[in-house]
DNA sequence: AAGTGGTCTAGACCACAGG
DNA sequence: CTGTGGTCTAGACCACTTA
């Protein structure tokens, strides 16, 4: 492998690990030149790299910094559903139907796992007790070993994962559907009402971290943001 | 302005300009050398960078080539109904059912014109005779004065407006519907079956430039795109 | 064998931030 | 002033593809 690839490996290690937080300072090209016995065009070629994967901020005469994680928009940006009820001043609830290991093969294929088992829960949140996302996720034992052991009701996934993790990268999709019959319950639409629903992989270094299908009902959200 | 980004830049404007065809090779590093006078790692560099963006595809012993055309990124960029259906191998057909001017308020308003008219156009477009998206646009007149004047069975509005001015920033919405019985005979939709809608605005500088819904058949369309 | 991209070195000069 | 990142050079060796 090559310098530059192990170097980014090491921040994220060390980011993932909790020695280097949000918004901190982490060491200058030099001392990564010292501690890897190369040459700085290496380390710097690392850093950029990461720079622009938003792993990390960088400012000239400063230091290079852990980039905050952002909250823009649900598409663009990796958005946590509780974040965004708490935005518009109301109370978010959340029920966990299912949180145990799975060995449904698509969800293996979707996480590039070649032997089980992945991660699976299932949990519907609401805004103000009426039921809005049915989140159906799977989730990387090897980037999330102690997923089974949180209590979701306190912690969104997904503030759970972007707290451990710095994702890099996500893939999604976008489709207008008629949920089955179970998800149509749980979210106590009507029959013959759409689903907006949107599927999302995400990415941490070269594993995919979480392969997750999200459902809303059509009348009660939509997406929104800008570019 | 540092010398990766001139090449870069360069390379753009090749591909914009069309001597340089999606697919195709392009020159090596060290003609790129040569041409610009400067060190390969500052050439390796720029061609790096514009690979990581999917501008460019590079194969380790044969050459840097051109990327092909994506299918996936609706949402995100900017991107041309006409285009994503031809990177499909597929024939685009386009049916124009209104073009003239408007005084619509709510698009007069969305378009921040305080007095009109605004132009109006709808178009069904179609992927090999199937309808796909139904396009019910509003244009501000200040940028582009004559669009009335095109046809947009050759060239699409998107595709016409992208051409003729720098799209600086855009806002949007999804939403999972049901289409009204006008859309849904010009989609050729069952009753009952949802559609995927998108409305979005564009920016040329501090002017609005257009407001835009899009309808497509959930069954026949999804969006996709990774950040 | 020749040409391509992939990586790396050991220097260098610069712009910028902070004490 | 020192330390930081931003860029660049002129070489080098390697793995790979194509002929």
């Amino acid at each position: 492998m090559p310098a530059y690839e192990q170097i980014k490996r090491y921040v994220i290690r060390r980011i993932t690990e909790g020695d280097w937080k949000p918004g901190g300072l982490i060491p200058s090209e030099t001392e990564l030149v010292k501690e890897f016995g190369v040459a700085r065009m290496t380390v710097s070629r690392a850093l950029r790299e990461l720079t622009s994967e938003r792993v990390l901020t960088r400012v000239q005469g400063s230091g290079t910094f852990v980039a905050p994680q952002r909250y823009e928009s649900t598409v663009l940006e990796i958005r946590n559903i509780a974040d965004e009820i708490a935005a518009r001043g109301h109370r978010h609830s959340a029920r966990v139907l299912t949180l145990e290991p799975s060995d449904d093969p698509q969800a293996l294929e979707a996480l590039g796992l070649s032997s089980g088992p992945a991660f699976h829960s299932c949990i519907v949140h609401s805004e103000e007790g009426e039921p809005i996302q049915y989140e159906d996720r799977y989730v990387n034992p090897k980037v999330f070993p102690e997923y089974l052991q949180q209590d979701f009701t306190i912690e969104t996934p997904n503030h759970y994962m972007v707290r451990l993790a710095p994702i890099q990268r996500a893939e999604f999709r976008i489709y207008a559907q008629k949920p089955d019959a179970y998800v149509r319950r749980h979210l106590s639409m009507e029959i013959g009402e759409p689903c907006l629903q949107l599927w999302r992989r995400t990415w941490v270094g070269d594993d995919a971290a979480t392969s997750v299908q999200l459902w809303h009902p059509a009348s009660r959200f939509h997406l929104a943001g800008n570019v």
